[in-house]
RNA sequence: GGGCAAUUAGCUCAGUUGGUUAGAGCGUUCGGUUCACAUCCGAGAGGUCACUGGUUCGAGUCCAGUAUUGCCCA
């Protein structure tokens, strides 16, 4: 055959994953394989996905999390519930709005100049193909979601549900209207949650700067971080314990630059180890002084714009960015002798977590959710186990936030998301309605002269109701009836405040129960560096080129195996080969069985007991063993246990011990019946087992086992989930094969150490302790020779050393390879010199432990007759090593 | 400052209630034209289980402390 002929050959031998991806994909969504049913009798299992931002794209973070789900859905539908995954996407409030406006920026306007309306349709055209881009990409990574009821959290019915709970809360005075300092994203120009500002610790400094006494010579020194703050300040504070500073309070100061005349007051917040003990108060632009100020009665003066420049407040620096401003402000203070001196800091500060700009306390109107009620039942279901986190130790972050909870501000400044269900009339007095009143609604006033307040409500507090509006309240539907509560939410540790927590607190007091029993908390994808993957780093690796390259089973394996419970997987490009490599073997090993059924129909339910040698039993107790610890990884939510299980047993019992084992002697001859059908029935498990985690090359390999093509109707995803029922499960059969594995091992390695080239065959002698090892080997021969390249085995306790031999010693048996003129006698030496050095430190080991009456008298009986059994095992190899050894050096 | 997590082979990770010679994948070394597979097969090398103490007959595993790293909160 031509070297080109040859490589055809191989080539067309390989698997070809997208074509065949996309194909069953397509063949799936036709088939309705994915729908759930709400008639059904079933036990219902449902999932909702974690509703991706218009503004994704598709990344390793997404494969991983909807690689999770896929694998839990399709596995409960195979074991037997009526299983729906809700999917839906989010419309990202700041985010998206941000993203937009720099667009409208580029075409030189702004959204103002635009309008309100026209902006909006502007964004919710972007927005809407964006959606449809991000649920495809989902698509690529086989997601068995019921697309039918996608979502979105803008859509009529799940505004209806916001309105709905706005309501309920407004009227339970649990939503309230506050004058307070809140996070502003000067960059986003809207307030932020608590939740959504990250802090960073910075280098920076802390600046002392001296204001004068007023009617004397005499100056306080206050350590700031931020000088530029100064120009709104109404007094200084010193600590009511300070002795240092007593004689001060109630006097006044002249603030520098603005010569505003202020007061020094008395309060418990300052700490004297601060600085220099006093602190300068600005009520408007830091949450504590803004205490500080109620409880003095103290002038509270805004000095920003909502864009961060210096306001007319600000005197002369009027109009300059707040970094610039601080520059000219340090400046002018050090011209005039007022800056101390200026000491380097670690400064802890918040940014914005959609843009990383350095977020202002600003003082403001804002909608604030009041927690502590709510919070309560959320706390009772984790407490009490109705809510479990996987792996458990997040529930201590949840609880600490849950119980140090603070209300939660929801209203944003923007235009883009549900707007504020509120109507304001002329004297203030407000109303609740999604839109303009009718006269019923606002009794006294007419609707007309009625205005909604402008902005719009946090995205969080759509998605909070996910869990339920997705399935459609405030109406009773049947899917909530049949699908609420759902099953298990899988996302990563970064949204259990701003989300998961939400939830809990949502469903408990809009549906009287938790959304979900199980939340699986899995790691945030890393690069090989261990840094965080993200778009602005460019560090991240787009899972679409992973799919091209190698196939979406591949990267779905690839990425579950990598990522171990509960940590942060740290993934490289050649990640990925894992799961290539192992989709190829899969393709191989079906392809082999595939041939030897030589178009016959497989045999995939049952195995004819009356024709199985022990080979096939082992692969059958093996098997069981799989599927029993298999389900036991899955219910503890261990997935990358489950499929490193699966990947040894498919690897090495399955395609390296038994497919070699069942493998006729004589090239040309057909596998035994009995074993061909094992190995098909073993095949038909493996794959269904293997299908949540590699749904497209099982699927394929179901098809070709039963002869069918891709136009039938039938799919693996129902037929059932493997179980185990422990009939063919065999300690002592697997430890019989176990032994036969050890001499195989054994005799390949003093081949291999040896350099006994490998087509050479030789005789086997095997020297052994009791004789039915010997009856063991004799019977099987025919199976295994071709592992060992043997021509005659010889077995017997009484077998006698051939006169030039290499020779090994396991446990039970001594092994002896006649190999004349091949052994090269110092090699020999070594080898042997070697094994006996590792047993004798082994042996003195144990004669310690034997010798010490302490662990006798202590330690259970197994133990101690286990150790005195692994004693006297190695004193006889030892034994028989030295005669072997003594032996060589007398040639 | 408080909390959570991690520290085991060159790298990424397993290691169940304390009890065989601490495992896997990748990488590495040697050998391989075996009829499913070189995306492969066979064999090997490689670890003071972060450190210090304690409990115990016995500690990678339990306890206390220390160090380093990451994350969260203030």
């Amino acid at each position: 055959m031509s070297k080109q002929n040859q490589n055809q050959l191989k080539k067309s031998s390989a698997y070809s994953p997208v074509e065949v991806e996309n194909r069953l994909y397509k063949r799936w969504l036709e088939m309705g394989t994915f729908a759930g049913d709400i008639e059904s009798k079933k036990q219902p299992y449902s999932i909702v996905i974690p509703p991706p931002n218009v503004t994704d794209i598709l990344h390793l973070g997404h494969a991983l999390n909807n690689t999770i789900q896929d694998i839990l859905i399709r596995r409960h539908r195979m074991q037997g519930y009526e299983t729906i995954w809700f999917p839906g996407a989010d419309h990202a409030g700041i985010a998206t709005q941000v993203k937009v406006e720099k667009q409208v920026a580029e075409e030189g306007t702004t959204r103002r100049e635009m309008g309100r309306e026209k902006f909006l349709q502007r964004t919710s055209d972007w927005a809407y193909s964006n959606k449809d881009k991000i649920l495809n990409q989902l698509k690529k990574i086989g997601c068995s979601c019921d697309w039918n009821r996608t979502r979105f959290t803008l859509d009529e019915g799940l505004s209806q549900a916001v309105v709905t709970v706005f309501k309920h809360l407004y009227e339970k005075g649990w939503i309230y209207k506050g004058h307070r300092i809140v996070n502003w994203c000067p960059s986003c120009q809207t307030s932020l949650s608590d939740d959504e500002v990250e802090h960073k610790e910075s280098d920076s400094y802390l600046w002392y700067i001296k204001y004068k006494l007023k009617g004397s010579d005499e100056f306080l020194t206050v350590a700031t971080t931020r000088p530029e703050t100064m120009l709104g300040d109404t007094a200084l504070a010193v600590s009511t314990k300070d002795t240092r500073y007593k004689k001060y309070i109630g006097k006044t100061v002249i603030l520098p630059i603005l010569e505003r005349e202020i007061p020094i007051v008395a309060d418990s917040y300052v700490d004297p180890e601060f600085g220099t003990g006093v602190v300068k108060v600005t009520p408007a632009h830091d949450p504590n002084d803004f205490e500080i100020g109620r409880r003095h009665d103290l002038e509270e003066i805004n000095i920003l714009n909502t864009d961060g420049s210096l306001n007319e407040n600000a005197g002369k620096f009027k109009g300059l960015d707040r970094y610039e401003g601080r520059k000219q402000l340090l400046e002018e203070l050090e011209k005039k002798g007022l800056l101390e001196k200026t000491e380097k800091y670690k400064l802890s500060a918040g940014a914005c977590y959609r843009c990383h700009t350095v977020i202002e306390p600003y003082l403001s109107d804002q909608w604030f959710v009041k927690m502590n009620e709510l919070a309560q039942p959320a706390i009772e279901a984790v407490k009490t186990g109705k809510v479990k986190f996987h792996p458990d130790y997040w529930s201590k972050t949840y609880l600490h936030w849950m119980e140090n909870i603070r209300d939660w501000c929801i209203s944003r400044q923007l235009w883009w998301g549900h707007r504020i269900p509120i109507w304001y009339a002329e004297d203030g007095s407000m109303f609740v309605s999604a839109d303009r009143p009718t006269a019923d609604e606002c009794p006294g006033y007419d609707p007309e002269t009625l205005v909604q307040d402008e902005d719009v409500l946090d995205t969080w507090f759509s998605s909070w109701l996910w869990p339920f509006s997705i399935m459609g309240w405030p109406d009773k539907t049947p899917e909530m009836e049949k699908f609420f509560p759902t099953k298990v939410l899988v996302t990563g540790p970064d949204i259990i405040f701003l989300w998961v927590a939400r939830m809990v607190m949502a469903s408990y007091e809009f549906m009287r129960e938790a959304p979900f029993s199980d939340v699986y908390i899995h790691g945030i994808v890393r690069d090989a560096n261990g840094i965080k993957m993200s778009k602005s780093l460019g560090n991240g690796i787009d899972p679409l080129e992973i799919i091209n390259k190698y196939g979406t089973d591949a990267l779905r394996m690839s990425l579950v195996l990598a990522t171990p419970d509960g940590q942060d997987p740290w993934i490289s490009k050649n990640t990925f080969e894992m799961g290539r490599n192992f989709i190829n073997k899969l393709h191989q090993v079906s392809r082999f069985v595939t041939m030897r059924l030589d178009g016959r129909p497989a045999v995939i339910d049952r195995v004819d007991e009356n024709d199985l040698v022990i080979f096939d039993r082992w692969i059958l107790s093996r098997l069981e063993r799989t599927i029993e610890t298999v389900d036991k990884e899955f219910n503890e939510f261990h997935l990358s246990n489950a499929a490193k299980i699966l990947y040894g047993f498919v690897w090495n019992d399955y395609c390296s011990w038994y497919i070699e084992l069942i493998k006729p002697d004589v090239q040309g001859e057909p596998i035994r019946e009995g074993s061909l059908n094992v190995a098909t029935y073993v095949l038909w498990k493996i794959i269904s087992l293997l299908h949540p985690f590699v749904p497209f090359i099982t699927e394929h390999i179901s098809l070709n086992l039963k002869g069918l093509d891709e136009t039938s109707k039938t799919t693996i995803l129902s037929y059932p989930w493997p179980t185990a029922d422990g009939h063919f499960r065999n300690d002592e059969l697997e430890h019989d094969l176990n032994q036969i594995q050890t001499v195989v091992t054994a005799v390949r390695s003093v081949r291999a150490e040896l350099n006994v080239p490998p087509g050479r065959k030789s005789d086997l002698y095997v020297r052994v302790d009791n004789k039915a090892f010997s009856d063991l080997l004799q019977n099987h021969i025919e199976y295994f020779r071709s592992l060992v390249r043997v021509e005659n085995l010889y077995t017997g306790v009484d077998i006698k050393k051939p006169p030039v031999a290499a020779s090994t010693i396991i446990s039970g048996a001594e092994i002896f390879v006649p190999l004349e003129g091949l052994i090269d006698i110092e090699v020999e030496k070594i080898r042997l010199k070697k094994e006996l050095d590792k047993l004798s430190i082994q042996l003195e080991k144990i004669s310690k432990k034997l010798a010490n009456t302490d662990f006798l008298a202590n330690a259970p009986e197994d133990v101690v007759e286990r150790e005195k059994n692994k004693k006297s095992d190695y004193q006889q190899r030892i034994e028989k090593l030295n005669t072997n050894l003594e032996q060589i050096l007398g040639w």
